[in-house]
DNA sequence: AGGTTAAGCGCG
DNA sequence: AAAGCGCGCTTAACCT
């Protein structure tokens, strides 16, 4: 590009950027906790991101690309046998074609269809056909192995930068409704962990010789902040007394000791606790645990019963949203809901739920932004070497000097839990490696 | 050739 | 009628 043309477009960018602040600066400042959260968080917070968004991540990319060749090789096998299978060669990446061997040549049952009417293959759909079918489960199979080869392990090595040797991401700041970042190009806040296979990616990610990774994420943050905006007692007891909050809800709705909750009965109190963070329904809930939605029903009753606090919450949040249009989170930033009067049941229904889950998502971004700021300020004032790397919404990654590593350790978790006074303790988890995997 | 939409799925 | 919030990315299929 020619450099006047360069000039101009510089020009401009400047002159619509001036002409926003101009418009939109003074709809902030008419209101103090909008324009708190302006001048002491997202502007603060923009300087982090730019300054984390140079430093980048390094990769392993030599271990991700002999990763993608052990995932290419398992899925050749299991291409060779979906098609013995299905009696035919298929794209096994295409929904259609896929539809049309299960359902039209081998005559499976449809489960559910999509939105657009054609049969649904999604990951729920084989997995109820796999309890009496073959080809289900080797799709399925295969698709995990997909997904982490197209999206992470070929992927990955081609982002870095060649003058850095790195990876750097880009994060928005305007794009997530409730004031969470969003990572792009590539995403690091969706890279895999739920997995044995997923979990391999993240050990490329690592540190330069010399230096550690070092994790801290938050406890069970939003479940906090439920607890203190809903002043529900129970809730807050749990925390402050340092319980494990989903046994200690199994205990409450199963009215049993804490002692005597089975592995099951916590892990229906932990799907429990989060399907009320996204304002599930007894529907939802009986999709999620397999059970009848009687059942279900029977549970949310029981917590709300025990919770009642909770309850008054989720009420008060509706109804507030519906009387002012928006709701806000602990510090102010307000989340509109332009649906959420609206004659349209479905739409009035997702409307209430963002009401209900956005003050505890985003009084959860609006803390770790304060994190964010007051580590890279500690970090600053100390002239210290190490180097914020990624924002995962509960997590912060750094890059540490072994020189640094005891002092961040320790004072790591200490800054990012003494950014705001809830009537919960935060709590934080800090973990070191020579990798992103290790140090979790 | 390039853009858009649908389906599906990775994370917190 | 839908049924759990918030995102971004990949591929196939379709459209211009």
């Amino acid at each position: 590009m020619p450099i006047e043309q360069a000039a101009r477009y510089a020009a401009e960018d400047a002159d619509v950027t001036m002409h926003l602040h101009r418009t939109l600066y003074p709809r902030i400042a008419a209101h103090e906790a909008l324009e708190r959260i302006y001048r002491e968080i997202e502007i603060p917070v923009s300087v982090v991101l730019q300054r984390m968004e140079r430093n980048g991540v390094l990769i392993d990319a030599a271990a991700l690309v002999r990763q993608s060749d052990e995932l290419g090789r398992k899925m050749l096998d299991f291409e060779r046998r979906a098609v013995e299978a299905a009696g035919q060669p298929f794209n096994l990446n295409s929904p259609k074609q896929l539809g049309e061997i299960l359902f039209g040549r081998l005559g499976l049952p449809v489960v559910r269809k999509t939105a657009s009417g054609a049969p649904s293959t999604d990951e729920e759909v084989l997995a109820k056909l796999a309890e009496d079918y073959p080809l289900p489960r080797i799709v399925l199979e295969w698709r995990a192995l997909a997904k982490l080869k197209s999206t992470y392990t070929d992927k990955l090595p081609k982002m870095v930068d060649p003058r850095s040797g790195r990876v750097h991401t880009s994060y928005s700041q305007a794009v997530a409704v409730t004031g969470r970042l969003a990572s792009s190009d590539p995403n690091l806040q969706n890279i895999p962990v739920r997995t044995p296979e997923g979990r391999r990616i993240r050990e490329a990610f690592v540190a330069p010789p010399g230096s550690s990774i070092v994790s801290a994420d938050y406890s069970q943050i939003e479940l906090r902040i439920m607890a203190h905006i809903s002043g529900d007692e129970s809730l807050l007891r749990a925390f402050e007394q340092g319980l494990d909050v989903h046994r200690a809800t199994a205990s409450e709705i199963f009215g049993i000791a804490p002692a005597d909750v089975s592995a099951e009965q916590r892990r229906y109190a932990k799907v429990i606790n989060f399907g009320l963070i996204y304002g599930m329904s007894a529907y939802g809930l009986a999709a999620n645990l397999g059970i009848e939605r009687d059942a279900a029903k029977n549970y949310i009753e029981r917590y709300f019963a025990r919770y009642p606090g909770v309850a008054r919450y989720m009420d008060e949040t509706r109804a507030l949203a519906r009387s002012q249009g928006y709701v806000e989170t602990v510090f102010g930033r307000r989340l509109w809901l332009s649906e959420i009067n609206s004659p349209n049941g479905p739409r009035r229904s997702a409307a209430e739920r963002a009401a209900i889950n956005a003050p505890m998502q985003g009084t959860a971004a609006d803390l770790i932004k304060m994190a964010m700021i007051a580590v890279q300020r500690w970090l600053d004032e100390r002239r210290m070497a190490s180097k914020l790397i990624m924002q995962v919404h509960d997590e912060l990654v750094l890059e540490v000097p072994r020189a640094e590593l005891d002092e961040v350790r320790s004072e790591l978790p200490r800054l990012m839990t003494g950014v705001a006074s809830l009537s919960v303790p935060l709590e934080v988890e800090c973990g070191v490696g020579a990798n992103w995997e290790q140090a979790h």
